[in-house]
DNA sequence: GTAAATTAGATTGTGCACAATTAAATTATA
DNA sequence: TATAATTTAATTGTGCACAATCTAATTTAC
């Protein structure tokens, strides 16, 4: 029998860990309609608001390195999602920029947090203090990880 | 430019989805000493805890399926953590249980848990709060991905 | 008792996720 | 200016994570 400080619901990461995946999965059935997974639909997010990024800047805004982003950018270009090319002005740079078909799919994206949020069942309040502890979380961890 | 619910940071899924990925990499070091990954210091959480189990009951513990738990199990069992057997009561179950080697790593894995709440450098109070906002939402999520 | 339905875990296929490494381009230093 | 150091994205290798499928065992229905 595990002392009380190893016993797994009292690891705050394990219960951020499954939640993730869980609400991951709640996304499943929202992004049918755009046909892209999580992370897919997370550089979407990022490219409706910036048009056009770098794969570094859109490393930063997303926590991922480019292992993870170089196939899953490929794949979206491949759907016709996005443009992948060299920047002039640096030639080690890759910019990502919309199709028109990538900018159409924000219409029919915008019903999808809406959505979301209301599966959650959450109390407005409880809602935005939880979301202003997890950002604070997230900062403050990213930063320890860059020590 | 995004319309203001289609940001990115006002995606509590995002942060979730980023925190849980940044503070798995805030326990690899941690780790090291046990040499698992952190799906691997879950379940062995949970052994430590139960100290035999089915590979049914783990994945309802971690919120994992067979799919991902057999090639793990399989890894820690070739590392000498763990049994896995078939149940004499019902030929289709798989119990997995603790070795001494896994056993003896719970007292290495004890000051894991106080290492990384430390790290966090959250005030008990918000900490006491936030894991409650957390276990819900898991629940809550998870119970809506049941449907 | 027998056949149909369900269950548990394993397998297959695909998409991440990340550490380490590599190649080319750019920046910093002497 | 030439060389060393750093940066950017791509690649390699490994470990998840999950949907779909499969096989064998067990349970349920008739």
């Amino acid at each position: 029998m595990a002392e009380e400080h190893l016993k797994l619901e009292n690891q705050i990461c394990f219960s951020i860990y499954a939640a993730a995946r869980e609400m991951t999965k709640l996304y499943k059935p929202l992004l049918e309609k755009l046909d892209v997974t999580y992370p897919q639909y997370l550089v979407l997010l990022v490219l409706w608001e910036e048009e056009s990024i770098t794969v570094k800047e859109m490393g930063q805004r997303l926590y991922l390195d480019s292992g993870t982003l170089t196939p899953m950018l490929k794949r979206m270009e491949t759907a016709g999602l996005l443009y992948r090319h060299r920047s002039p002005k640096d030639e080690r740079s890759v910019i990502i920029s919309l199709t028109d078909q990538g900018k159409e799919a924000e219409k029919e994206a915008s019903t999808i947090p809406f959505q979301l949020v209301e599966q959650l069942g959450m109390e407005e309040e409880e809602l935005v203090q939880f979301k202003a502890s997890l950002g604070k979380t997230l900062e403050r961890v990213h930063q320890k990880n860059q020590e």
